[in-house]
DNA sequence: GCAAGCCTGACC
DNA sequence: GGTCAGGCTTGC
């Protein structure tokens, strides 16, 4: 699932492979993955040539540029859950679930988007609403400050697990990497957020930079349907510790790996290493003496 | 029937 | 505002 090591691999395919390019001509197959009129869409990004690549977290954003007098344009991709954006040879069949595609140049070379789940989208945006949407994303994970982030904590009393998840606390981190850095802190998925301790904090603060680095590195992870711009899979998925891995051993002790839903969401942690955190009282309230 | 990310909306 | 549940979609 496309998180931010996955996101930031794509970004640097695109860096490398499409950077400087002209779409020349554009396909929408699936109408509903734009969030717009085809039409409209196919003329505001056709003849644009590709100037820039952002990523935020998990949004990317390809910065275009018409040539003309007409203001420069993003075309702002969310994976979701299973969106694939693929260089390919335009003569190569089309895969099923090809939603749009976006001819480069006039080499027979195409960006493919794909989505089986139907969970991400791309849209073209005004500069405007692109910086909107960068806006309402919380700090980049990899860029975050240790005193941003104790700040972005503090008086947080819902689990931790479901803070790392929340894009507009804390940008890029999805199911997978959330349990990991939880893991690498021995830290609770069931924690009060706002109640990890300073050193714990600063301990989780590191382990979310050290796994999502290490994931890049790797280009990613492929759990399921994950692959980048060329069709290649990510080299991670040996790497996880807790993920996917219930009842296996943990690496650290061996205690089986155990799976519950917190917030929703299927978390996996190791009993021992990461314990549920003992009831504290609420701060604040110092029993008054009595004379 | 479950899982994912993210949007919407209900509730305090 | 914070928090959480529900719904979307489809391959396993």
């Amino acid at each position: 699932m496309p998180e931010l090591p996955e996101v930031e691999t794509v970004r640097r395919g695109l860096e490398r492979r499409v950077l400087g390019r002209t779409i020349s001509a554009v396909q929408v197959l699936s109408p509903w993955v734009i969030r717009s009129d085809p039409r409209s869409f196919a003329r505001e990004i056709g003849g644009c040539r590709v100037e820039g690549l952002r990523r935020k977290g998990k949004t990317l954003a390809l910065e275009l540029e018409s040539g003309n007098s007409a203001p420069c344009r993003y075309l702002i991709v969310r994976l979701g859950m299973t969106g694939q954006l693929t260089l390919t040879p335009s003569e190569s069949p089309l895969l099923p679930h090809t939603h749009v595609r976006l001819l480069l140049d006039d080499d027979g070379e195409e960006l493919r988007y794909r989505d089986p789940r139907r969970f991400g989208m791309l849209r073209c945006s005004t500069p405007a609403e692109a910086e909107k949407i960068f806006r309402s994303l919380g700090p980049d994970a990899l860029e975050i400050s240790q005193k941003e982030f104790e700040q972005a904590l503090r008086g947080r009393r819902g689990a931790i697990k479901g803070w790392l998840l929340d894009q507009s606390m804390l940008a890029g981190l999805g199911n997978i990497y959330a349990d990991e850095a939880l893991f690498e802190a021995r830290i609770h998925p069931q924690t009060p957020a706002g109640k990890i301790p300073d050193n714990a904090r600063i301990l989780l603060h590191k382990a979310i930079r050290k796994v999502l680095q290490r994931a890049v590195n790797l280009q990613g992870t492929s759990f399921r349907d994950y692959i980048d711009i060329e069709g290649r899979p990510g080299n991670f998925e040996p790497r996880l510790r807790v993920y996917g891995r219930e009842d296996k051993p943990c690496p650290r002790c061996s205690t089986p790996i155990r799976r519950v839903l917190v917030c929703g969401r299927s978390s996996h942690f190791c009993p021992r290493c990461q314990p549920r955190p003992r009831r504290i009282a609420p701060p604040g309230k110092p029993r008054k003496k009595r004379e």
